[in-house]
DNA sequence: GACAAATATCACAATATTGCTATAATTATG
DNA sequence: CATAATTATAGCAATATTGTGATATTTGTC
């Protein structure tokens, strides 16, 4: 494939800041869920007054597993494993999009 | 290891009668919000005026994939996919457990 | 009906999440 | 301070999700 030609056009550097701008909004969009995230399960599991080796045997699995869930920079949140502790603790899980 | 003793005691029975019933509502409850998400996922493309294809391409995708979320039975919804449609449209992604 | 556009489905590779065990580090309790 | 209880980390196997391309099916238009 040829060169990618070099860029001189004021709208076209623009337009890729823009697209730069937008990417680094969304990565730092995905760390505050993510944190938030971290943070409700651990109010939750707190407010249940449970330990994170009970809530693990609560949904059929391990301390360690819990323990990474409350990491504030864990990046791999599934709604099935939100669903599992949102039952284990007879609650709801919400998800919406809006704004 | 030895073989697990017969249950005749009725309030075993009942035990693991609720134990069931929990694994059900649970598995219900997971199906449901994957409906609802999938649901949701539609009804904010189609209400941005999109095709899969170009949601897709808007996120950096495949239209198939579009599809297999759109599905009301996929099971592998992950906030990290949700956040990206949300970022994508320019809206925000919630997530709660309550009630 | 013919054609195009959009969506659904399939298969498989690539990547990410979860399960699990062991152990280190921290915190609570006497 | 000693000990127990709890939480954090690490590594790797197992499983699940995502990426991708190819193709079938459906839907809309003329």
């Amino acid at each position: 494939m040829a060169k990618k030609k070099k860029t001189t056009d004021a709208v076209e550097i623009l337009r890729r800041r823009y697209i730069k701008d937008k990417k680094r909004k969304a990565s730092l969009e995905a760390e505050r869920v993510n944190a938030e995230v971290a943070r409700m399960i651990y109010d939750l599991r707190t407010g249940a007054d449970l330990t994170q080796g009970e809530l693990a045997k609560l949904i059929g699995t391990k301390q360690s597993v819990i323990s990474r869930l409350e990491d504030a920079d864990y990046k791999g949140h599934s709604l099935s494993m939100l669903n599992r502790i949102a039952n284990a603790l007879n609650k709801k899980l919400n998800i919406s999009i809006e704004k």
